[in-house]
DNA sequence: CATCTGATG
DNA sequence: CATCAGATG
């Protein structure tokens, strides 16, 4: 990203709208890495639970309030055909899509201020590629991943497809690393451990808690990457980014953490902070937020 | 229907609801017959479009405004286990449903004050008895039936079954008719004539204005029937009961009639008034009331 | 308890 | 452009 702002220079004009529209404390926007130097890009990923109902619900309005150079969307539902042209065309970004082959299933979406020297869709598999999981963006000091990982399913039905996910999706990103660092972002439809989900013990047996999904999280970070959020905070509970729709589970912030920023670990010096947005709201997901300074 | 009423008293508590809700044209509360008696019966009938949809938009507020001795609805789209409780438990009457094999598919269902004689559901006929099309509640001086006929559908891919509808249920009244008066009522999905639509010329050869399903109506009333409405109203134009939700076709009242009461021709005596009840929202059909001194 | 599709009207 | 069911999460 070659952002256009000198580093140490905070955006006035962000901050104003996030006082209006944000709670404090997801703003985050004087933070700085180790070494005090200040955040110069900002990028948002949000599972948004259909792009359509999003769309109605002012999901767009992020855009206005939090002015990222990076949004990542999950969960679309949506094929190219029936994308409203609101959703294309929004004002000072380049976007991109990849949609499922079945329509109204997955999707993904990659927002850009600056157009990155390439993107490319899928990670050339077949079978994964036609479920429109997965966009690459390059940009100069960096690849951008953005993921919708594969749900295991009730009853763990789809727990097959998920294990051959895991180890072919951490090599495609390793490959990457070997070249640039990378960022990958998205619902990875995995709590890691027990302080990552509000019912730990209730859900060993459930998608998103197995231990073969909770593995393949521990062998992505094994392979030279980083849970930034959990890197910052690693003992901070409670900390979710989904909540089931069913029982008022948000209210009651009964939750999930399956949201994450995933970096290449020398990419942590310029780390400055990630932030469950967990007041935004449009999907049963809420967003997270990655400042870097880049 | 033995009404407690005597005949020629009006029911002032009615009338001051009325007044309060539903415009002055929907009333009718003071119809006479030719002869002049007054009403002593009031009847409506309403194509819901999904009974649960209908509670939503406070249908149930009808029995309060105009309190109608009789109440049919159809496409109810309700299997008998998933009614909800306020729909069966209509203060002060006494209800009956019939639904269809298939959930979420047609449906009707009666409401009355006084307890009928017997109700009876559908007319024996094995294949279109499934699709809970039909209900026949006995009173003293009258049968009534109510009815939602089958939708000719897109393309009149089931206008046979359509017109293998038509002769079994002109019998089933016929017979009904041998041995005492009937009143039928429903969604007869079809407009007679071109008066009982806005776009006749467009619509000759789509559902509900076929040459076959308006001759059915024809020889139904060449059976010994009459539409109440149209004896009334031989030439009132524009008088609609459904408009599809696509285009804003109601505000615009590019309409159908499709809705009706049909009575024995020896009832026409006691006819007091059939009305259009077109300001009634809360389906794309709108309720017609029928009132007979009976 | 939401989102979608696809059938139905 | 609504309703519904059923798949999915």
């Amino acid at each position: 990203m070659p952002p256009k702002r000198k580093q140490g220079s905070t955006n006035k004009t962000q901050e104003k709208k996030e006082t209006k529209k944000v709670k404090k404390e997801d703003t985050a926007s004087d933070a700085e890495t180790g070494d005090g130097k200040k955040w110069s890009l900002k990028m948002l990923s949000w599972n948004v639970d259909g792009l359509r109902a999003w769309l109605k619900k002012d999901g767009l309005s992020v855009f206005e309030s939090e002015d990222p150079d990076i949004v990542c969307l999950q969960e679309t539902k949506c094929s190219e055909s029936k994308l409203p042209k609101e959703a294309k065309d929004v004002k000072g970004y380049k976007s991109y899509f990849m949609s499922a082959k079945t329509d109204g299933y997955s999707g993904v979406a990659l927002y850009s201020k600056t157009e990155p020297l390439s993107v490319t869709y899928g990670f050339d598999d077949t079978k994964h590629d036609e479920e429109g999981r997965c966009i690459t963006a390059e940009y100069e000091k960096f690849y951008l991943v953005t993921t919708y990982v594969p749900n295991a399913g009730r009853k763990l039905v789809t727990l097959d497809k998920r294990m051959d996910w895991d180890p072919k999706f951490r090599k495609y990103l390793q490959d990457l690393d070997a070249k640039k660092p990378v960022i990958m972002c998205g619902d990875l439809n995995v709590a890691h451990s027990e302080i990552d989900l509000a019912n730990p013990k209730g859900n060993k047996k459930n998608a998103g808690f197995t231990q073969e999904e909770r593995d393949g999280f521990t062998e992505l970070l094994a392979a030279g990457f980083v849970d930034s959020f959990r890197h910052l905070y690693p003992d901070k509970t409670a900390q979710y980014t989904f909540w089931t729709y069913i029982g008022n589970c948000r209210a009651k912030n009964v939750g999930w953490r399956l949201d994450y920023f995933v970096l290449s670990k020398r990419l942590i010096p310029q780390l400055c902070d990630n932030v469950i947005c967990s007041s935004f709201l449009g999907s049963d997901h809420c967003p997270i937020k990655l400042l870097m300074q880049i």
